[in-house]
DNA sequence: AGTACGTCCTGATCGC
DNA sequence: TGCGATCAGGACGTAC
C-alpha cells in the first residue's frame, strides 16, 4: 500500500510526535520477515539504548536516524506505524513495537508482514539501490528520459523499478500515465522526450497531490491517512466497471509481471 | 544489464 | 447469506 505520498506522511507523523530524542528501551519483535540476521531479528537486539536523532525518507524507505546508525523501516504492501501510549491496547497487526524511555512505544503493523525492518549502519546500502527519490530535486526531466528511453520493457512497469525512480508504486504509476494521456502498455524506449518531460511532471503533481491530502486527513488517532485505491479523490477507482472521470469511458485493465493497470483505451493512446 | 517470473503472507472482496 | 476462489497498493531472488 504505502507508496512515497504514505511513507512521506508517515515520516512527517513521527516527526510530529516528537520522537526525536527519545532513547529506544526495549524492541519486541518476532516474525519471519527480519530473522534475516545474525541475530534472528534484523540486527534489532542492538536497538535499546539508541537516540532517535532524526527521521528521513528515500523512496519508499523511511529511515529513523539514530546516535549511532539507522533504523531503516520498509512498510511493504500493508504496514503502518502508530506512536501508542501506556494505555492504548496493541493493534490487532503489530509485527514490532519499539519502546521509548517516555512510556511510548512505536508499534509496527504489517497483516502481511511483508513490511522490512532492520539495523543498519548508514542508509547507503539501501539508497545505493535506488534511483532518484521522485520527489527529490535530483530527479530532474532530464534524469527520467536518461534512465527510461533504452528501455523496451512497458512503462508502467519501469516506472515500478524503484532503481529507476524510487517511491512510485502500482496506483500512482497508474495515475500519473492517465493524467498524461499514456497507456501503460506503451514501450518505455518508444516514448518522446516531451512524453516523458509531462509524464515526469505529472509523476510529482501525482505524488504531491496526495501527500497534501493524506497529510491533511489524519484518522480519529491523528494517524496519516490510509490511501483507499477506490477513494474518491483518485483519479482511477480501482474496481470493476469504473469509468474514466474525464470521458465516462469504462476503464481497462491489464496485468504488467503480476501488477493490474488500470487505464482508459480512450484517453490513453 | 535487462527482462520475466515465482514467491513471501494473510485479510478483503468476488462470484456462484 | 455462505463459502471457496481470487485478488491486493511491494520487492527480492533466480534464471535466461
Amino acid at each position: 500500500m504505502p507508496e512515497l505520498p504514505e511513507v512521506e506522511s508517515l515520516r512527517i507523523y513521527l516527526l510530529e510526535q516528537e520522537i526525536v530524542g527519545r532513547t529506544i528501551t526495549e524492541v519486541d519483535a518476532d516474525w519471519p520477515g527480519i530473522e534475516n540476521t545474525a541475530d534472528g531479528m534484523g540486527g534489532l537486539s542492538a536497538l535499546p539504548g539508541r537516540k532517535i536523532t532524526g527521521a528521513s525518507r528515500v523512496g519508499k524507505n523511511l529511515f529513523l536516524k539514530l546516535d549511532r546508525g539507522v533504523l531503516w523501516l520498509h512498510m511493504g504492501m500493508t504496514g503502518r506505524l502508530a506512536v501508542m501510549h501506556p494505555d492504548d491496547e496493541p493493534l490487532r497487526f503489530t509485527r514490532t513495537t519499539f519502546f521509548l524511555d517516555d512510556e511510548r512505544r512505536i508499534e509496527l503493523e504489517d497483516p502481511r508482514r511483508w513490511a522490512g525492518v532492520r539495523l543498519e549502519e548508514s542508509p547507503d546500502s539501501i539508497i545505493g539501490n535506488l534511483g532518484p527519490d521522485a520527489l527529490d530535486a535530483s530527479f530532474t526531466p532530464q534524469e527520467l528520459i536518461k534512465r527510461v528511453q533504452h528501455r523496451r520493457s512497458p512503462i508502467k512497469s519501469v516506472l515500478l523499478d524503484q532503481s529507476v525512480v524510487a517511491g512510485i508504486g502500482n496506483i500512482y504509476a497508474d495515475e500519473a500515465l492517465h493524467r498524461v494521456g499514456i497507456r501503460p502498455s506503451l514501450r518505455a524506449d518508444r516514448l518522446s522526450t516531451q512524453q516523458l518531460t509531462e509524464l515526469h511532471s505529472a509523476i510529482r503533481t501525482s505524488l504531491l497531490q496526495a501527500l497534501r491530502y493524506i497529510v491533511d486527513h489524519p484518522d480519529e488517532r491523528g494517524r496519516p491517512y490510509v490511501v483507499d485505491a477506490y477513494d474518491d479523490r483518485m483519479r482511477l477507482h480501482r474496481k470493476k466497471g469504473s469509468t474514466c472521470p474525464d470521458c465516462g469511458t469504462k476503464l481497462e485493465t491489464q496485468k504488467f509481471g503480476g501488477r493490474t493497470a488500470y487505464f482508459c483505451p480512450k484517453c490513453q493512446a
